[in-house]
DNA sequence: GTCTATATTTGGATAGAC
DNA sequence: GTCTATCCAAATATAGAC
């Protein structure tokens, strides 16, 4: 099918789009745990009840926006295809994953710390952060490491980064900056001989 | 003053541990945001309006929660300064912390991922947390690491094995396992060149 | 110190009119 | 598709009797 131009449809998908963003407003503000209906609709100018004419439950709404954040970080480290030499691109990829997780400590919460009393993210919802773990396996392969402990490594530290900085420093950047050298120690560690920085 | 032995005092202190020791049950059994007033009456055969007899509020309850955790992990990190070698007690430190961690997942979320909407630490509850950092770095000093980002990056490694582990692959052992080679690369990259174990 | 009773708030969700 | 009206449940917390 086509996919006619229905501006019925249209209005719904656009809708349904301004209460996730509101969602994330609101998250930002008040954090990911006390996300409320009754807020939500106020916030897009609606009672709670109609919300349930876009989503069917507030765990819809969560799932929505577990994808949507996994989506939006597939899309940043595939971005990062074009980089030439593996260690810059691994490097590289590390800032990047920290910037997605700090900039927004609610969507590192959700993705990350599955902190919700009940709420498991749905497989489709969950793919691409399969996909993103695949494409960080591939970069760390890129680099001449093959050891399979190693990718549980990267993603302990780089996750843990993330943690320390949002949970201790938020706002500040005193774990972020510490990214190259951790990757640097990453690197020391697991990749076959390679040539020191003098 | 003496504390003169006082019978009510003792019930007292007695039912406010029993309290504790079922928040903790139940924490361990639906997830530490789940923990409410009516199930912890529930557990010690109380309304739970009975419970402000011993705590002010809920929160006072997750605030001795916390202190206790915070001085169980100093106590064990205590035991510590016994070992002689220091990079064997910095990689037994290791262990002990990741255990920690993993054997009681709802403490680890209350310690380190503030995960609670509203919830602050008291100072008094926070102090020991502190204590049991400045004892890591003493650990790290004794190494002969000076680098101040040093403990930063520990911190980080090692807080980050503990969440991979609990939120990916709770009750397994994936991320733990790789806890001395952690310490081996944390030595690697930041003490002062040594041997390496042949 | 524990109870009953109750206040208060909050939050998720459904039915049905318009 | 949004509203009003409601429901229901859960949760924190207070007042006052016993």
């Amino acid at each position: 099918m086509p996919a006619p131009r229905d501006r019925r449809t249209e209005r719904y998908a656009a809708t349904r789009r301004e209460i996730l963003d509101a969602a994330w407003d609101l998250v930002r503000a008040n954090g990911l745990g006390s996300l409320a209906m009754r807020d939500l609709g106020a916030r897009v100018g609606m009672r709670a009840q109609s919300l349930y004419a876009y989503f069917p439950s507030k765990f819809a709404i969560y799932d929505a926006m577990f994808a949507e954040s996994n989506r939006e970080l597939l899309r940043r480290v595939s971005g990062m295809a074009s980089v030439r030499d593996p260690i810059k691109a691994l490097r590289e990829r590390a800032r990047i994953f920290l910037v997605f997780c700090v900039e927004e400590p609610g969507r590192f919460q959700l993705l990350f710390q599955r902190t919700i009393p009940g709420f498991e993210p749905s497989p489709e919802a969950y793919a691409p952060a399969m996909d993103a773990l695949e494409s960080a396996a591939d970069a760390i392969r890129a680099c001449g490491i093959s050891d399979a402990r190693a990718i549980d490594m990267w993603t302990a530290i780089n996750s843990g980064l993330a943690a320390q900085q949002t949970s201790n420093d938020p706002g500040g950047d005193r774990w972020v900056r510490l990214a190259d050298e951790a990757t640097e120690m990453f690197l020391a560690h697991y990749a076959p001989a390679r040539k020191r920085k003098a």
